[in-house]
DNA sequence: CTGCCACTTCAAGCCGACTTGAGGTCAAGC
DNA sequence: GCTTGACCTCAAGTCGGCTTGAAGTGGCAG
């Protein structure tokens, strides 16, 4: 994890450096259950901020309204892209002629097109080269 | 769908107009499919870059293989948020005191720590207030 | 014929999560 | 003691997919 991503959680206020040790910047170990939790948050889609929301506004604990509704977010995603993946892979093995014949193909174009299906933001931005 | 997406598109090469009415663009019919099949390869997860390769390349028809290498990485991204959500379920749902005790919250907390989840994009860039 | 407003061009902005570049500092290793 | 290079600050850049702003044009309803 290289230094800059660590000053910007700092400036994000998701985590606090404990001082300086010359101009270098230290973390008491605590940091690194933050930066799990963090990465936690990462993974599961929440945003930055609503991890920093959760982990300040942190009563007892991580807030488990917030946990459950991210879970339904996350399922009704997984369905959409279980819909997708099938998709891919009908329209992969399917011998008909051109995809637009396959009945199958078309239905799924039409879930795209009607937006039953929503587009990810992009393949993998805030990474690049 | 507004006209600066068409526009974007265009510059983009994903869709051509077949002229003008004065200033403004006009389009044969058949760029509806093609609008389907943006939507249905942006749902996908391809990047538009992508789908200008796949829609311009395509020889006999839509690239077979990258469907199902796209299928197969949808299938990883599936299990990943599937994980994600049960652990989130789980999380949200146990009376474990804190959720650092409970082992099943740091069997996740690991998993996402040491990468073998990886963080999607973010929640949904691309589309300001 | 007139007025309106959806279109046009071109450049710049936005979101999120960082990275990178320029210019500088200093703790650690030899 | 001297070098080294990983850190520092601050501003700006990156990536994808559009949108928005300013300034202008012209098709179509009335």
């Amino acid at each position: 994890m290289p230094a800059s991503t660590l000053r910007y959680y700092e400036e994000k206020e998701l985590i606090a450096s404990n001082g300086r040790r010359g101009l270098r910047r230290t973390f008491d170990p605590g940091v690194f259950e933050r930066l799990g939790l963090i990465a936690l948050g990462r993974a599961a889609g929440f945003t930055l901020d609503e991890i920093g929301a959760m982990m300040s506004a942190s009563g007892p604990q991580i807030d488990r309204k917030r946990l459950s509704e991210k879970a339904r977010e996350l399922n009704e995603k997984i369905r959409q892209l279980t819909v997708m993946r099938d998709g891919l892979r009908h329209a992969a093995a399917c011998r008909a002629p051109s995809h637009m014949e396959c009945p199958s193909f078309r239905r799924i174009l039409r879930a795209a097109t009607t937006g039953r299906i929503a587009a990810p933001p992009s393949a993998a931005p805030g990474r690049p080269g």
